[in-house]
DNA sequence: GGTAAAAATACAAACGATTGCATTTTGCTG
DNA sequence: CAGCAAAATGCAATCGTTTGTATTTTTACC
C-alpha cells in the first residue's frame, strides 16, 4: 500500500496530484458531504498514497482550536503528597486513552502549582481547549473563581458545597461508611480514622465514618480522627503517638492504602498482630493492597470509569453543553476473607 | 499593575495602543535588538498592562514548532508493567520539571504502543520537537529504524549494542553488581536473581549479578535465574515455585521493589523469616521501599537527575547539535543497618 | 436540445504572527 | 548644515488550512 512517492507536505501539492483544487482537498479530506463520493475516496486513497499527513500547526491555527486537554495534578505540596502517585498515574493513564479515542491529545501541566489561578496566564491554559484537575488540594475558592474563566473545565474530587465547577468523583461519604461498618461488623468499637479532614475527600469520608458509628450506637471519640497527610511516614509516627499515649483501639479506617500499611508496619513494629489486635482498611485499592502481606482490606475508586467520565464531561461543555456533576459508585475490596480480617 | 482594559488578543491591537507598527512589537516582544531600548520597554509594560498574550497558534504555525515535547511511556504490554508504574511518574515529574525551565510543554502519549514504528504517523509526531521514549521495552530495532526520521529523540534505557539512538541511563551493571556484592558479604551464597533477562534492563543487571559472584568464585546455578516481569504477583509463584522445588536459597537480587516487596510476602508466608533466612535487595527504591516493613534494601537510579540529563540531551539535539550517551551513577540504599539484612 | 435547479468544484480571503528588505529617523563628522 | 552611516521602524509577503461565495458542471424535465 505504501508507496515511496515523495511524501507530500501541503495540500496545494496534494491537490495538484488529484488535478482538483485545494479547497476541495480540505473539503474531501474533512468528510464534507458536499464532495462527491467518488472524488473524496479518490483523494483520499491519494493522500495515503502519498503519505501526506495534514499540517495540524496550521488548523488549529486557521480553526483557533488546539486538540489539546491539560491535565492539572493538584499535589498538595503541603502535605507531601507523592505517594498518592499511584493514583495520579492510573487517572492518567485512563485519561489519556479516554482522550485518545476522542482524538484529542493530553499535555500535563509542568509542576504543582501554589495557586490554580497562575495557570490562567500559562501556556497550558492558552495550548488547551479544556483542562481537568486531577483533585481539588485545598484550593476549592480558586477553583470556582477559575471555573469564571471561559474555559472548559472539570474536576476529578469531591462535590463541595457552593461549587461553581463541575465535578466527577467517587462517593466519599459512602466509601468512608463501608471501610467502618466493616470493621464494626468486625465486632471493633475503637476504630481510628485517619486522614486529614481538612481536606475535601478525607472529610467527607470522615462523615460516611460518622454515619456508621451513628447508625451502631457508638460514640465517637476525638482523640481517634488524626490528620494524618496521605504521605506515609507521619502515618507510623501517629500510631506510635496513639500507643504511647496508651489510646487504645482495634480498628483503623485510613485515606489511602499507603497510610495503611505504613501503619500496619508501625503496628507490627509495636508487637501488635494485625488484624488480630487492629483491623485496618485501606482506601484506593492500588496494585500493592493486594500483593501486601497480609493483604488489603479497602476501598476502591473506580478510576477507569473516572477518567472516560472526566473526558465525557469536558467534551460536553466544549461543545457548549451545560453538564451536572457525577458521583461514582465506590465499593469495599474485602481482602482476607478469614472471619478476622 | 493588572488593569481592567479589555483584553488585547492581536498584536495588531497593541501596535496600534503603542502607536507602532506590528512588526516592531512582535520584534519587541522577542527580545531583537533591533528595537530601541525604551520602545521595547515601553510596548513590553502596555502588553502587560493590557493583558496581552501572544497567540501561541498562529506563532507556532508560523515558526513551523510546536514547542512540546512527547513523552512516550514504553508500558511493556506483555508483561503487564503497570507495577513500576510509580518509576514512570516519578520521571514523569522529573521531565515535565525540567521542561518547564526550557519553557516547553510535555504531550503525554496516549496509550502504550504495540510498534513505536506507529507513532511517525500519530499527531504526538507532529505535534512535537521531539519525543522521549521512557524505556525500550522488547523494541530496540524499532527503536533504531524511528532514530532514522529525522526527529530529535533520546530514550531512558540501557545502551544496547548498536544502537543508532541517544540514550541515558543507570549503570545497571553496576547496580545488578551492587545489589548481589551486598548479599554477598553478608555472607549469602545462594542467591536468586529475578527479573527477565529478555529485557534489556535486567539483563545488564543479570550481567552484574554475574561478575559479583564470579569476583567471589561463587558458580552460577542457573536454576537460581528467574524470568519474572516486573508485575509482581508472577514473584510470588516464582518464590512459591522454587520453595516447591526445594531449591534453596538465602538471598534475592529483585529488579524491581515491587517484585521484592512480592517476594518477602510469599517467603514469610512460608514461613520463613525475612531477612534471617532469606536476604532481599530491590531496585527503583520507590517511596514505599523506606516505609515497607521490614524496609528495603534497594538500588537507587536518581530519577530526577535522569530526567534533566534527558531534556537537555533532547535540546541539544533540537538545536542541531549530536549527543552521546550518558550513564548515571547508581547507588546502593542499605536499609536495615542491623547485621543481618 | 434548451432551460433551470441542484450538485460539485474553484476562487480568494481570512486566521495572527515573523522576517527580509525598504524606508525613515537619528547621530556624527567635517 | 550638508552628507552619510547606523539605528530604528515600517511594509508586505508568507506559513497551510478552512470556508463563504462565485462559478462551473451535471441532472432532470418538457
Amino acid at each position: 500500500m505504501a508507496t515511496n512517492s515523495p511524501r507530500l507536505t501541503k495540500m496545494e501539492e496534494l491537490a495538484k496530484v488529484a488535478g482538483v483544487s485545494v479547497s476541495t482537498v480540505s473539503r474531501a479530506l474533512a468528510g464534507n458531504p458536499s464532495i462527491n463520493a467518488k472524488t473524496r475516496a479518490r483523494i483520499v486513497d491519494l493522500a495515503a498514497k502519498h503519505n501526506y499527513q495534514i499540517n495540524e500547526n496550521a488548523r488549529n491555527f486557521r480553526l483557533q482550536k488546539t486538540n489539546v486537554i491539560a491535565v492539572v495534578l493538584m499535589l498538595d505540596v503541603k502535605s507531601e503528597q507523592h505517594t498518592s502517585d499511584m493514583f495520579f498515574l492510573e487517572m492518567l493513564g485512563a485519561i489519556a486513552d479516554a482522550l485518545s479515542v476522542q482524538n484529542y491529545d493530553l499535555l500535563l501541566a509542568n509542576s504543582p502549582m501554589t495557586n490554580v489561578l497562575d495557570i490562567q496566564s500559562s501556556r497550558i491554559f492558552r495550548q488547551s481547549d479544556g483542562i481537568i484537575f486531577i483533585g481539588q488540594g485545598n484550593q476549592h475558592e480558586q477553583l470556582n473563581e477559575f471555573s469564571g474563566l471561559e474555559k472548559p473545565m472539570v474536576v476529578w474530587g469531591s462535590n463541595l458545597p457552593d461549587r461553581r465547577y463541575c465535578t466527577v468523583g467517587a462517593d466519599n461519604v459512602v466509601g468512608g461508611y463501608l471501610a467502618t461498618k466493616h470493621l464494626l461488623n468486625l465486632g471493633r468499637k475503637d476504630i481510628v480514622f485517619m486522614g486529614d479532614i481538612n481536606m475535601p475527600e478525607p472529610k467527607q469520608r470522615f462523615e460516611g465514618y460518622l454515619n456508621a458509628l451513628k447508625e451502631k450506637g457508638i460514640k465517637f471519640n476525638k482523640r481517634l480522627q488524626i490528620d494524618v497527610p496521605f504521605e506515609m511516614s507521619h502515618a507510623s509516627e501517629a500510631i506510635n503517638d496513639l500507643l504511647q499515649q496508651k489510646i487504645s483501639f482495634d480498628g483503623a479506617v485510613c485515606c489511602s492504602d499507603l497510610i495503611a500499611l505504613s501503619a500496619i508496619a508501625a503496628l507490627t513494629e509495636s508487637g501488635l498482630r494485625v488484624p488480630e489486635d487492629v483491623a485496618v482498611v485501606g482506601y484506593d485499592d492500588i496494585a500493592l493492597a493486594s500483593y501486601s502481606s497480609p493483604s488489603l482490606t479497602t476501598v476502591r475508586q473506580n478510576i477507569v470509569q473516572g477518567g472516560r467520565i472526566l473526558v465525557q464531561k469536558l467534551m460536553a461543555q466544549i461543545n457548549g453543553d451545560t453538564v451536572a456533576d457525577s458521583v461514582l459508585k465506590t465499593e469495599l475490596i474485602v481482602r482476607r476473607s478469614s472471619g478476622a480480617w
